[in-house]
DNA sequence: CGGCGTACCTAGTAAAACTACATCAATCCG
DNA sequence: CGGATTGATGTAGTTTTACTAGGTACGCCG
């Protein structure tokens, strides 16, 4: 049993598809060639059409929708339609050498929408409704990450103004374990790292933790930084085997990111994001000027 | 005449629906009424059941979707459960202050999604290539950028081992107009800025290209910045008229910039690729000691 | 070699989408 | 103010589509 329970929205049916296709008859089969080799004619074609196409009856593409599980025809259509709505799974989809610049695009921008789809599922609520209120009570605020996960950080420094409280992101792994050596318990620490095993950074947890601060962790799996963290965000995403898909943690850490900010914002209430709106006016003259 | 030329896929329907439903007669206004308030119900039910909901006849549910373009009803379920596979844009559900944490969640992923959606629709791939060809003609990159784009800059330089040249973020305004100033020709610079009209960053590319340098901008509109450049990347995204949205720009553009690091590497051939493989290895057990 | 069961297709049916036409209402001009 | 004309909407009919029931062929085991 595989641990992916999707709530919101449907499986990732291209991917099932994958994953069925072996338990399929013959016949089925080939309708599932033809839908996983051709998706977008599939899905704007007719019954018979499918049927013709992938050289077989009517009856047996009924069988296939049946067989997924759907009610029918129309049912598997609409939701081929959805998964298509994505870009094909970047899994499926790898990038090669000959690709026209096109398919490139197709397939970057694809791949960042479905593993941020991905990132949303697995998000824990709960977990960032604890993370807000420990923002809301903190003092100040300090995030630390190397690499990709420094410029979370400082995406986060420069989000100051919606926390509401002072923000700093020590780019340098031992300025982030001064800060967390002189943490108070006011003080919130958020640790960020996608493998979750940068020692320095889970460093930086435990010391903060020890002195009584509250540490957020971010990570894209279970793993030795969120074990020493008070509240952990997992957020994951589809995992980059190949050198040529571009990391994706980043940008759904920044989402994360922006959540974070906004229900803060938010439970502020009316004072504060009067505040805002002011800044965001004035941001704009000062930005004709420079 | 919009300048609304959506190629891949379907245009942002509910967004479309808003725009045109002034235009529609009385009852097919009841139809597009139902769309919006209940879109999920219109996904699954049938032409009758459209129908009877509105308060209208079929043929009326047919001219609606006519009138709006598609060939027939069936078309027009399919492009709305694309939609409907985004989440409901967010120029459609606002955050507000008293959403629960699990629905703030939803809407901001959603909105993010839908952004990195449009951006994608309205980016230029002949503008993306000649980017690409400029970078690998190229002997450094320098970004230029403030905020938000400073950031994009910061990440780009983290990706200059895919890239094949030095690259360098300069965060501040006048180091930028100091590399902009020193530019040989076979340099290229990066100038960034959502709005486009932030002066310092425009006088930065204004500069290098009088120096004979080839200047790529990074704009969310047609604007002075990109007047001034030789390689202009629009990347649009939905508007933030409101200060709950959160800036989706940056997520964008940090997209297009692993766009050009991608084809850049893939390009440069396998001998580039291996050494980023070794790299990638290294850099594996590099972070377990650190 | 013969019966049984599965896999698939042929043919038929119900329902859905789409079209042609008629009616009603509103508007504009005499 | 009344009649005509245009255009919006519903009624009824036609075609296409999805879905179902039954039948045939093929493989497998006894």
């Amino acid at each position: 049993m595989k641990p992916e329970a999707y709530p919101p929205t449907n499986a990732p049916l291209l991917e099932h598809l994958n994953d069925v296709i072996g338990t399929l008859r013959a016949s089925e089969r080939k309708v599932a060639q033809l839908v996983a080799d051709n998706p977008t004619f599939v899905m704007n074609a007719t019954m018979a059409g499918v049927a013709e196409a992938a050289g077989v009856s009517e009856p047996t593409v009924m069988r296939f929708c049946t067989s997924l599980g759907f009610a029918g025809f129309q049912q598997f259509k609409i939701s081929l339609a959805q998964t298509l709505a994505l870009g094909i799974p970047a899994t499926l989809s790898t990038i090669g050498r000959d690709d026209a610049i096109e398919v490139l695009i197709t397939k970057v921008f694809d791949h960042t929408m479905s593993s941020l789809d991905r990132a949303r599922r697995f998000l824990d609520p709960a977990a960032v409704d604890r993370a807000v209120n420990a923002i809301i009570a903190s003092t100040s605020l300090t995030f630390a990450g190397l690499g990709a996960s420094a410029l979370i950080g400082l995406d986060a420094e420069q989000k100051a103004a919606l926390f509401g409280v002072p923000c700093s992101a020590p780019s340098d792994p031992h300025q982030q374990f001064m800060a967390a050596s002189t943490a108070r318990p006011t003080d919130v620490i958020i640790a960020i790292s996608n493998t979750g095993r940068t020692k320095s950074v889970v460093q930086v947890a435990k010391t903060a933790r020890t002195n009584g601060a509250t540490v957020i962790g971010m990570s894209g799996e279970d793993s030795p930084l969120l074990a020493h963290c008070d509240i952990p965000l997992v957020v994951k995403t589809i995992e980059d085997t190949d050198i040529h898909t571009p990391t994706v943690s980043r940008l759904a850490g920044l989402v994360v990111i922006d959540i974070l900010a906004t229900a803060v914002a938010l439970r502020r209430g009316k004072d504060h994001m009067d505040k805002l709106t002011a800044m965001k006016e004035g941001l704009l003259r000062f930005r004709r000027d420079d």
